[in-house]
DNA sequence: TTGCCACTGTGTCGTGAATACACTAACATT
DNA sequence: AATGTTAGTGTATTCACGACACAGTGGCAA
């Protein structure tokens, strides 16, 4: 069933950065390409949009289709349009990244017989296509983004402690910070919700868990308040 | 002299949001449809891309084409992917945003019959598509990226006294500043070249006149530095 | 020439935020 | 009971931000 236009038409495909974090670091997944071109090496999940679905559902849809993810933070990152980008022919992909915690989802093995697997970011093969230059742009967004948006509580679960929460900022900031500056600063603003339970099987005093309130979090938000860490 | 895919196929399209400064106002380029979908309404300069071309190069080939703008700063916005954006058919349009001065680009009219004019952003038409949200996706982008990226200057002439870029402040934050403090910090940061020039033609004492320092400023950059109003 | 107008250009002080820094408490394991 | 491991906490110093007012300059008009 072909389509014909008077003048000829890029392909337009998304594809999306998937940051997830464990105790070691921050990763990213990959899937292992089966077909041409670039058979056999990495590449980030994603595909071609079809007419009926926004570029936002186009990219929700991939990414469940090729690793499982679900109901994950899904953000618009930037438009790749190099004309030689894709060796076939003149594709236009729409890039996303996501964020999810590595314990709620587990490396679900790829739909369709490509293999998906967690890479930490300081351990990364080159990647099919111009997908090095997506995930770098990526690294850098969430690496601007976190530090004035709490997107980042999106990487954890939904309770944690302020021992973890530090880590990630680690992590993702690839640098130290002060245990009792990071608390102060935290708790001060007002967003975290303490709860009555505390960590659970360490071999240590346990930790309090916190809750993330998204609530007084958009209250503060309209009361011009700035999140900063 | 038609083209024919396997899959229908989306246009692609960008379009530009042109951001220009005058005494008055932070002001919009637009441009009067001449042609169905909405004809006579007022839209962003835009168009189809080609496929010879990058997404970058089409919005600046449009803009010079519809706005006889060349040389000006242009940066992608985010890209617009609605289902029914365009009451014809499936068009995806990457968005971008150019900032000039409007001493130096005078208003141009427009090439191809349709009339080009720039716009306050407090007296603003309703705009043809989605242009509307696009317009408002722009000005917030630059509200943000103003505060921590010296961007600003391209809406200034290249030598610029302090109050103009105050003011020039003052009209994308939409409030007052406080002029002592501002001129501490902007100067404390050492981006800005002291000319040995003054204003001309002015009915009172003339102000002396500065030139944004790119160099200084890379430096900055690299040794980790933070420009931020 | 004098006065007036419009804008330029400058410093301080108080307050709140950011940083640097080290020990005790709690709990589990042996 | 002793050990190991992490949790949890306060202070002092420095730095940045914001609030705030007036004298100086030069053109212009009377």
């Amino acid at each position: 069933m072909p389509y014909t236009y008077e003048y000829a038409r890029a392909a337009l495909a998304v594809d999306c950065v998937v940051f997830g974090l464990d105790d070691e670091d921050l990763k990213v997944m990959l899937i292992e390409r089966g077909q041409p071109p670039f058979k056999g090496r990495w590449a980030l999940p994603g595909g071609f949009v079809r007419l009926d679905e926004t570029l936002f559902e186009a990219a929700r849809r991939e990414l469940e289709e090729e690793t499982g993810l679900k109901r994950v933070f899904l953000e618009q990152l930037y438009t790749f349009g190099d004309v030689k980008r894709d060796p076939r022919e003149r594709v236009v992909s729409v890039a996303y990244y996501a964020l999810c915690n590595l314990r709620d989802h587990k490396v679900q093995g790829a739909t369709d017989a490509s293999a998906a697997a967690w890479f930490g970011l300081h351990d990364l093969p080159s990647l099919a296509f111009d997908h090095d230059e997506i995930l770098r742009t990526a690294v850098e967004r969430i690496r601007g983004k976190v530090r004035y948006v709490p997107i980042g509580f999106e990487l954890l679960p939904r309770k944690f402690t302020l021992t973890q929460l530090q880590k990630m900022y680690e992590k993702i900031l690839d640098r130290q910070l002060d245990k009792r500056n990071f608390r102060k600063k935290v708790l001060g603003m007002g967003i975290l919700e303490e709860t009555d339970e505390v960590q659970q099987d360490v071999a240590h005093r346990a930790a309090r868990l916190y809750r993330f309130d998204e609530l007084a979090y958009k209250r503060l938000v309209k009361q011009g308040f700035n999140f900063e860490l």
